[in-house]
DNA sequence: GCCCAGGCACTCA
DNA sequence: TGAGTGCCTGGG
């Protein structure tokens, strides 16, 4: 990859495995928007940023080189090695060797926790234009220049005004996130310290954070790549080409993901559920 | 109008 | 402990 500054923009050019309406709309995030051909705009870590991308190259504004190098970098997992994964996972079968063909733009971003844990547990039983525009009436209601509200903006709400913005049943899910952290009861940043499995038990601490939440929290913000969110339609996914298209449980397909895709289990559960998507595999 | 959407808590055997 | 059921809301 290599990158240099012109203006008030980063250009990115050589670089693999980056598609960026592949990797914005393949599930993992809410606040982008997008505003022409490969051409969108996020809101993160407290700054909007515009991401045009071309044939050759990827276009970051405004953004300088000292937030690129500090910020988006990490945010877009740009160190990582994607071409290593694929291989591996490729050669593992032929199901994910389509799929990781058909997304093969795909990056998991390295999210905030805090936004990540309260934006899924908003996805719950929810769709997704819904679920962004909850997340973005919190963000205009309670953080700073449209950005995710920290901790101390939003920690005085009370479950009434949450429920004002339209989050229906969830607002009481959310008020106990915002106690739990606020209190220590769950300290998101520990979380990064201890191994996948204990932090979900600390995540599932929290009321509206069941085994999934918890999982795309582990995965997209808390950098356990190796846990294997199992929602709809990655149960429809595995069932439909692993499973003879059987009823599976959970359990199940979590033990399948372990043992053959291991450490790498974060990134398959990836490429299966864009892919899912896609096919509309499992729907009428 | 009914049904459902990227789960979860709660209840009752 | 495991299966069944209701949940806010708004778009199709």
């Amino acid at each position: 990859m290599i990158y240099k500054a012109v203006e008030d923009k980063i250009i990115m050019t050589e670089q693999e495995s980056f598609n960026i309406e592949q990797i914005l709309e393949c599930g993992q995030c809410f606040r982008f928007e997008k505003l022409g051909e490969m051409y969108y705009k996020i809101v993160a870590c407290k700054k909007e940023l515009f991401i045009r991308q071309t044939a050759d190259r990827v276009e970051f504004f405004p953004c300088d080189k000292y937030d690129f190098e500090n910020i988006w970098i990490e945010y877009f997992d740009l160190n990582r090695d994607y071409q290593k994964i694929k291989n591996t996972l490729s050669k593992r079968d032929s199901v994910l060797a389509e799929a990781i063909k058909y997304g093969s733009g795909i990056r998991l971003l390295n999210q905030e926790p805090w936004e990540c844990l309260l934006s899924f547990i908003i996805s719950q039983n929810n769709n997704i234009p819904r679920i962004k525009g909850i997340i973005r009436a919190m963000a205009d209601t309670y953080g700073e220049n449209g950005a995710f509200p920290t901790l101390e903006e939003i920690e005085k709400a009370t479950v009434d005004e949450l429920f004002e913005l339209r989050m229906g049943f969830r607002a009481k899910y959310i008020y106990d996130a915002i106690q739990k952290v606020k209190s220590g009861k769950v300290d998101l940043e520990a979380l990064f310290e201890i191994n996948a499995e204990e932090a979900r038990e600390k995540l599932m601490l929290i009321k509206g954070v069941g085994p999934k939440v918890a999982d795309c929290v582990l995965l997209f913000s808390l950098k356990k790549k190796e846990v294997f969110p199992t929602d709809v339609w990655v149960k429809r996914v595995m069932s439909y080409f692993y499973f003879n298209n059987e009823e599976t449980d959970i359990n199940a397909i979590h033990k399948y993901a372990s043992k053959n895709w291991g450490e790498y289990a974060g990134f398959a559960q990836q490429y299966l559920f864009y892919y899912a998507r896609s096919l509309k595999i499992g729907t009428k």
